[in-house]
RNA sequence: GGAGGCGUGGCCGAGUGGUUUAAGGCACCGGUCUUGAAAACCGGCAACGCGCAAGCGUUCGUGAGUUCGAAUCUCACCGCCUCCGCCA
């Protein structure tokens, strides 16, 4: 959420920025909303002290034992009048609270401008794709060869856009996570945290998934919904609190599944592992002073970068530019992993500032030493999304013979194992 | 799932219809005293909204209601605690 503030004092500055994301706004809707509101909340005001100053008047009264009638009298006929003058100013608080929730972010200045991601700036590579001197095989026919990739039972079971793993698969999978969580809780400063993976309307609104994505979420017959993303629990730990200002920053890393409809992709990735229903991502959540978001930014960043470093995988950095920026994010850098059975880069990793913006709709703060409480920043990034580090380590990994070799970084995770080859166990 | 109890500021806690403008304490901040510190004493100290300001308003888990007036009474919901049942 912006800070209303700024749409009174700057509407046209406002205008502007999300113009750049290609959003417009009517703001000539917004103002004259602002002008009765003001009037409105005025005179409610006005009305409410009047009532207030009455009614004490009336215990002083009652208390003498002296006859509060005329009081008494002008009190209902104020508060008729009230009734009318609240009721209007709650549905206009309640209008400018629909307008200001359905705006995105303001993109920081940092953010280089553009339509689409096709102007998404291109920042750094890091590694060498590698070449092969046999056919390169994406990682369904990979998994699938190896028995340990099973798309069509995971269809018989659930639906398309689901997976079943087996075998050296399904654990290497869980040791790409582990590996994730021992390298951000042991080198980079992250506490560990475990999660409820369905969570109420609120914890959605605070992150922004709500209002403006519902069709993105499962949700539930009790009206809770599946997370899409550690970060929908994990940010809103922080949710109506004030956290003593020498406790920042607060870095939590959190490994969970991730639920997505992928409502409107129909047609968009439907091979193998790349999309899906349900995948798991290890999550990086980080709250900051104001003054330190976009330090914490390239922290964070290079933080994600480090696993993929770890797993020799090459890949890019990109900054996105303002028309490709998620509803909340003030700025993102992806890292897009080389995928040779794409012959593409694929992103992997999201890194985002959200500045105050999601710290306003939580109504998450921290307080300085003898200071007011401010709000603070908040910022996540993948560190990394599990499903497509997988995918990325089978393709770049593969062997002639069709077996694939198993990172150094993994082979304590996967019991000193080196190589997946079929008939393993 | 059943029965009972409870939700008050950063924390503890008083308050069962009217000068509550939420007592008191802890913590914290400033001051006096002191070589310094501690103790003692004095003062300050919730959040949010509107307003240039003075000030006004809202908030006692949330919402609706009763009343001239609600932290206090009624209803619903949420959460926590205790006991019973069930269960990994």
């Amino acid at each position: 959420m912006l800070d209303i503030q700024l749409l009174r004092k700057d509407i046209a500055f406002v205008a502007s920025r999300l113009a750049s994301r290609g959003i417009t706004i009517d703001t000539a809707h917004f103002e004259a909303l602002e002008a009765e509101r003001k009037e409105i909340q005025t005179r409610t005001q006005d009305h409410q002290a009047r009532r207030n100053a009455l009614s004490k008047q009336i215990g002083i009264a009652k208390a003498k034992g002296e006859d509060a009638s005329a009081a008494m009298a002008e009190v209902v006929r104020i508060n008729d009048e009230l009734k009318v003058l609240e009721e209007r100013l709650g549905d206009i608080q309640e209008e400018l609270n629909d307008f200001l929730s359905q705006l995105p972010n303001l993109p920081h200045a940092s953010v280089p401008e553009g339509g689409s991601d096709a102007d998404n700036v291109e920042l750094r590579r890091v590694g060498e794709p590698r070449r092969f001197d046999f056919p390169v095989r994406d990682h369904v026919d990979l998994g699938e060869a190896l028995d340990l990739l099973d798309f069509a039972t995971a269809a018989k079971l659930a639906s398309s856009r689901f997976s079943l793993m087996r075998g050296g698969l399904a654990r290497l999978h869980r040791a790409l996570a582990q590996f994730m969580l021992d390298t951000h809780t042991q080198e980079h400063g992250y506490e560990e945290v475990y999660v409820p993976y369905i969570v109420n309307a609120d914890s959605m609104r605070g992150t922004g998934q709500l209002p403006k994505f519902e069709e993105d979420l499962f949700k539930l017959n009790n009206g809770m919904y599946l997370i899409p993303t550690a970060e929908v629990p994990v940010t809103n730990i922080v949710r109506d609190e004030i956290i003593p200002g020498e406790n920042l920053p607060i870095r939590l890393v959190a490994h969970t599944p991730c639920f997505r409809s992928e409502a409107g992709s129909y047609g968009k990735d439907t091979r193998g592992m790349i999309r899906q229903h349900q995948f798991d991502k290890v999550e990086l959540v980080q709250f900051v002073r104001p003054e330190d978001s976009y330090d914490a930014l390239e922290e964070l960043t290079s933080h994600a970068e480090t696993i993929l470093r770890k797993l020799e995988l090459p890949y890019r950095v990109v900054a996105l530019c303002t028309g490709d920026l998620g509803f909340s994010a003030a700025k993102t850098y992806d890292l897009e992993v080389w995928l040779p059975g794409q012959n593409t880069y694929r992103e992997i990793s999201s890194c985002s500032n959200f500045e105050a913006f999601q710290a306003r709709r939580m109504q998450a703060r921290f307080r300085r030493e003898g200071g007011k409480p401010e709000l603070l920043h908040t910022l996540n990034g993948s560190g990394l999304a599990v499903g497509r580090t997988l995918v990325a380590v089978m393709e770049n990994y593969q062997n002639a013979d069709g077996s694939i070799t198993i990172p150094e970084v993994l082979r304590p995770y996967m019991g000193g194992l080196s190589v997946l080859r079929q008939g393993q166990d």
